[in-house]
DNA sequence: CGCGATATTGATATAGATCAACTAATGTGG
DNA sequence: CCACATTAGTTGATCTATATCAATATCGCG
């Protein structure tokens, strides 16, 4: 079968940022052949609800999406932002069954990979299964970084922790530059991934700005003073495992 | 090589009490087969430290282990707490480095097996190494409820979700029943796991047991009502992916 | 028995939530 | 392209859960 640029194309984005995890051309193509085509799904879609089973696995290709779960009263915690190059649910391949939720926060396109063919994937290309599975650790690093970000920081520190990460780890896609970054999510997005408020996220976000360490728009945040913005919210990126993380910040 | 009993009763604790992820006889005992002689470890010594490369893995016979991040003021948030039968640092094998701490909370029986056996382990048996991930992925879901434990429940309903949580997971493995475990925490490491100071959490238990939901001694926990606290702490417990969860609270 | 660690309780301070109003942006149909 | 509707952002006033500080009580252990 003959691989479209496309396929290549999203196939490269997958684990970039992290050479030590480099894929072979073999690998590669391998997992380019048996990508679906590009969905596009709009803004605010639930895709997966709780608990649903999953019988194929999503690599964003553009756009953000959250992982969250529901409060009783409502409101939703979001466990995990994806950016372009994530693999969003590849832990339903083992697990089968989601405990969370996913949803897009922008406009996002999307390919997906059945489980049948990851399946065979892994059969042939035993490298590359364990590349699959450093791809879900990295994912839960993420996760536990965000448990010391809610026990451990207060508002400002969160914010300015969330912010680092996004940014650092969109640099490492090429999606930011220059503590530069697009970034359209609403002020109440942040507040269910930081654990406040939407109407304490605007006062931060205030604060933060009047201290000149980052100004947040509804469409990009430019973070402008990183050292600070990273003492602030204890922000050491070594559980990103990205390729240059002793350049990066510090 | 001849196996031991005590080798082949370690092995058996991995992934006890969930059955859809049974290991064969035979890979059950090639992981007894590499597992290393038992060790025992005091209670609060730091086992790894974060940033440490590791060159093999543990996996906990008795006893609880944390995992756990510093922050800049000296406190520590938990993000983990390690039951018997866990694999505490699996995720070290494809990560290598630790983005975070490892510690005893009380006296703990360990064995190890190093990351090359683990390697001629996952070439010889591919199902086993899918298990391996899936035993990851069950951390990385219970750090995800660990965040909306922080991020969305108060004081009362994060200790709830917690002493659920941890009454499952010992169940599972034999070691808790009619509602009551050894629970030989101190309220400063539920404080620490939880985001909450030692004074909140001994008001906040004392709350609760004059509610009539629990008693938490230092030796032992008793959930004398189990719906109530699992509705308080919005518990459900289908993210730890246990045989019985269709039976288990509610 | 006495000492260090842990638990308990009280008084006070504070970060962030909540409620409420208003403004600014964005988008849609006529 | 404007009028209006909808959504997101901003600010103020007040309330509350939890932190902090401090003192005492209790427990487990050598």
């Amino acid at each position: 079968m003959e691989l479209s640029g496309q396929q290549r194309e999203d196939a490269r984005r997958f684990l970039l940022g992290r050479r030590r995890s480099e894929l072979t051309q073999d690998e590669r193509a391998a997992l380019a052949a048996v990508l679906s085509a590009r969905m596009v799904i709009p803004a605010r879609r639930t895709i997966v609800r709780r608990g649903e089973e999953v019988r194929h696995s999503t690599l964003l290709v553009s756009g953000f999406l959250s992982r969250y779960m529901d409060a009783r009263d409502g409101y939703r915690q979001i466990v995990s932002v994806q950016v372009p190059g994530d693999f969003v649910d590849l832990h339903g391949y083992p697990l089968r069954r989601l405990d969370h939720g996913i949803a897009t926060l922008t406009e996002a396109t999307v390919v997906t990979v059945s489980h049948e063919d990851l399946t065979g994937l892994v059969k042939r290309f035993p490298h590359l299964a364990r590349m699959l599975w450093f791809s879900t650790l990295l994912d839960a690093a993420m996760h536990r970084e965000w448990i010391f970000r809610l026990g451990r920081l207060e508002a400002a520190g969160r914010l300015a922790h969330f912010l680092c990460e996004t940014y650092e780890r969109l640099r490492a896609v090429g999606l930011a530059a220059d503590g530069r970054f697009e970034f359209p999510l609403t002020q109440q997005d942040i507040g269910e991934a930081c654990g406040l408020t939407s109407v304490h996220v605007n006062r931060t976000l205030r604060r933060l700005r009047e201290d000149g360490l980052v100004e947040v728009s509804a469409r990009e945040a430019r973070l402008l003073d990183m050292s600070k913005l990273a003492a602030l919210g204890e922000f050491e990126p070594d559980y990103l495992y990205l390729d240059d993380e002793r350049r990066s910040v510090r």
